[in-house]
DNA sequence: AATGATATCCGTGCTGGTGGGTATTTTTTA
DNA sequence: TAAAAAATACCCACCAGCACGGATATCATT
């Protein structure tokens, strides 16, 4: 069975490797430490599975799963993360992942979502479930920022005014003011500084990291 | 030898496990994913030496670390993290600690660095070394918020308007303006986002993580 | 004694962001 | 194809933050 980890800390891909090799089946392990090189990789040598994780530099795992899922819809996909915040978590499993494992767990939990997974089977993280039932029961939390939203919110971030951000976007300043508005409304903030806070959450910028 | 080593992700340190007794050493080691757990079994059983990831939920790695210091002067102490901002990094040495890794580093040199630090010497990062070597050069960005700077500064972060920390604080509205006017000077930043972006970056602000 | 950093206080006026609306067009989804 | 969501645009009133002026007191270091 060949595996293709992704995850821009070195020493976790060298560790990862060890444990992965170590589990019974007859693993062929390869690692990309970038979403360019894991791609490069990915299209020499197809992986039946790839194990990912999500805050990887510029490209980030999400994109790079979707990627994965719209040229190669049979390779098995499990995000292996750190982060455990809702809109996160449905971000990602919205690419369509077989599994989510958080680096919190013990190895064995990650062992145990590869075979799950290679037999056709999904794995989340006990805590990742919990958010999907969450999810469930209190769907009005699920308003989630549109496209240009997003791109309001990341300028805004750059330290840009309404007035720069619309010009930007080649919108009208005002447009700017409500699309502020509603992302204020949609994320139960109203200030500058929780806006920030909840962003950084919810990783919805792309600075910082 | 003994080792001890911290950090919350269990994945990493069952990996690292593997990769510190698959070195020629003959390395006994233990594991703990908080400060609490890692000080009950240093204490318990005095390793020779300490890794120790630095963003520890709680009470973190950088304490923990001068916990160690303290209390059992002859532990070494390395620090495996992901983070590279000056100031972190600053705050981290000061500790006197004998090492610092990066968590990009290939697994090779953590080994190195084990080997270095056992045999008396110290080792750091090539990253960690440059940001030595530019705090030598440029000692003028050494300025550092004073105290009452770092209060305003926190209270800015929970949100609170300048009026309510004024209140806060037990002093004039006017006086927190010129608190803030000149943190904006010493981070040279001049938007509410620079300001926070350049906290989080620095580990100044204690909401998050 | 002089210097620099810290900490405190005050007034004024401008501007950018906030919050209250309303409304049209396009795109997506059911 | 109808309904819903997203994106666009505008008006107006308000005020917090900030720039730009000032000012004084304390303390450690030089």
């Amino acid at each position: 069975m060949k595996i293709l980890l992704v995850d821009d800390h070195r020493i976790l891909l060298d560790g990862l490797r060890f444990l992965l090799q170590s589990g019974e089946e007859e693993a062929e392990v390869s690692t990309a430490s970038s979403v360019e090189e894991a791609w490069d990789m990915l299209r020499k040598d197809p992986p039946e599975l790839v194990i990912s994780d999500i805050s990887v530099p510029k490209v980030g795992g999400i994109a790079f799963a979707k990627q994965v899922r719209e040229h190669y819809p049979l390779i098995k996909v499990i995000f292996l993360s750190m982060h455990e915040q809702p809109h996160l978590v449905r971000e990602a499993l919205a690419t369509g992942a077989e599994g989510y494992v958080l680096k919190k767990s013990a190895h064995e939990e990650l062992l145990k979502a590869v075979k799950e997974v290679m037999g056709g089977a999904l794995y989340f993280s006990n805590e990742i479930h919990k958010i999907l039932v969450q999810r469930l029961r209190f769907p009005e939390d699920e308003k989630i920022l549109s496209q240009r939203e997003k791109e309001v919110l990341n300028l805004i971030f750059e330290e840009l005014s309404n007035r720069e951000i619309g010009e930007q976007l080649h919108i009208s300043e005002r447009t700017v003011e409500t699309h502020r508005k509603n992302i204020y409304q949609k994320t139960k903030t109203n200030s500058l500084v929780g806006l920030l806070k909840f962003a950084l959450e919810n990783n919805l910028v792309s600075g910082l990291n």
